[in-house]
DNA sequence: GTTTCATTATATCATTTTGTTGAATGACGT
DNA sequence: ACGTCATTCAACAAAATGATATAATGAAAC
């Protein structure tokens, strides 16, 4: 070919972020990273990796372009360097999800086990949220609530939420949501909620997915180190 | 975490994609696969690769979901598995492109010396196209055109075309394409032509993006071994 | 049924990647 | 300046990947 390697150069620098993505632990810590901004050590614990290790995969990732760090006093912080990660690992998702097998069985077994029912679009959700006929639920973590969330929504984690059933409503439809499509926090707890007879859906996709859409969000203020 | 390793498992799966997508070679096979089927032997010959080694890349993409091979004859013939590959290859692009200096500077360097225009988007050639003022010229090889090209493109593929400039009609307008974004083809014949004074222009990504975009296509009809 | 030939599988080796440990860096508080 | 602490770097072993040569497969042709 005449090409005189311009395209060889460009395809090995896609290879590098592609590759960069190509890693169970790397892929988790960018659905962590959806959810807002995270220190090093904060991404570390909740991906359950060594620190070291961390750093490694946050170093690899950010030469690939796909995150982006910042220093606030003696901690490092990441984030993702662009909407467009997302609608990466989205589309990475969606080629998983069309094109094989394994992937259509796990969802179908574990997520539609503990779901069946079709998840409200964010469309409708924003409609009735504008009706304020919905109560809408956040069952992520505190601190990733805290960094943005869908607004009034009202955040009890996962692992919170069988003691604490009676600050939701029985006669009003529940919707919840949490890091994403394949978070399974939402799946859980719309499961534990349904056996306990609340009227409850889940929400497509999750946090990240609503405001990456232009959506309306409300932030805690508070973790903003 | 409370996650009973579905989640892992699907990420595991999606990594596998990714890194399925992590090499200069596979990158390059999926650009010759957009334009239609291929056997092994025409992609190793194609991409530069001894044949063992182009059967890897494949199988291995086959596995991950992203190729899907038919045998016909003694031939076995790849395509793409789903219009949404495109689309995963094209939002690594949009990452590379947005958040890599090096990629950037390689495309204001090379690409953008051959053809400083902005080039002619899709949804304006297809008006022009319908009002039949525009002369469509595709220089990619002569097989890559005969699996399908844009409607009423003339072919001249680029390195029989400074032999051919009297085909191409001086007073009319030109817009010229080949693979896709990053394909050096039509680069190349634009900065030819303009040289031999025509009025040439080039198409805003190749033709698997026009078909893609759900435009109107022609065949050859020949090559459909 | 044997031969032919495109493709895939296997074996091998060099290279790269991954995860761990422990040391080095660099900003902060005293 | 000094110690502290979060993060990165460096060094290692284990695993994976990539490329080549060669053998095996399996459909087609005779």
């Amino acid at each position: 070919m005449s090409s005189p390697g311009s395209k060889q150069l460009l395809y090995a620098r896609f290879a590098e972020i592609a590759k960069a993505l190509g890693h169970r632990h790397r892929l988790e810590i960018i659905e962590l990273l959806a959810q807002g901004e995270r220190s090093v050590e904060a991404l570390a614990e909740r991906a359950g990796l060594v620190l070291a290790n961390a750093s490694q995969h946050l170093r690899l990732m950010r030469r690939a372009g796909l995150l982006v760090s910042r220093r606030a006093g003696k901690h490092i912080f990441y984030r993702l360097s662009d909407p467009a990660v997302l609608e990466l690992t989205a589309a990475l998702a969606r080629v998983g999800e069309r094109n094989l097998a394994e992937v259509r069985e796990i969802v179908s077994g574990y997520f539609n086990e503990r779901d069946g029912m079709e998840p409200v679009s964010r469309a409708e959700l924003a409609r009735r949220l504008e009706e304020g006929l919905v109560t809408v639920l956040d069952v992520r973590p505190q601190d990733e609530f805290a960094l943005g969330h869908l607004p009034r929504a009202i955040n009890i984690p996962l692992r919170e939420l069988s003691r604490r059933l009676r600050e939701l409503p029985k006669e009003r439809a529940i919707v919840a949501y949490c890091r994403g499509p394949y978070c399974v926090l939402a799946f859980e707890a719309v499961a534990l909620l349904r056996r306990h007879g609340f009227a409850v859906r889940r929400l497509e996709g999750g946090y990240p997915e609503w405001r990456a859409a232009g959506l309306p969000v409300a932030e805690s203020g508070a973790a903003r180190a």
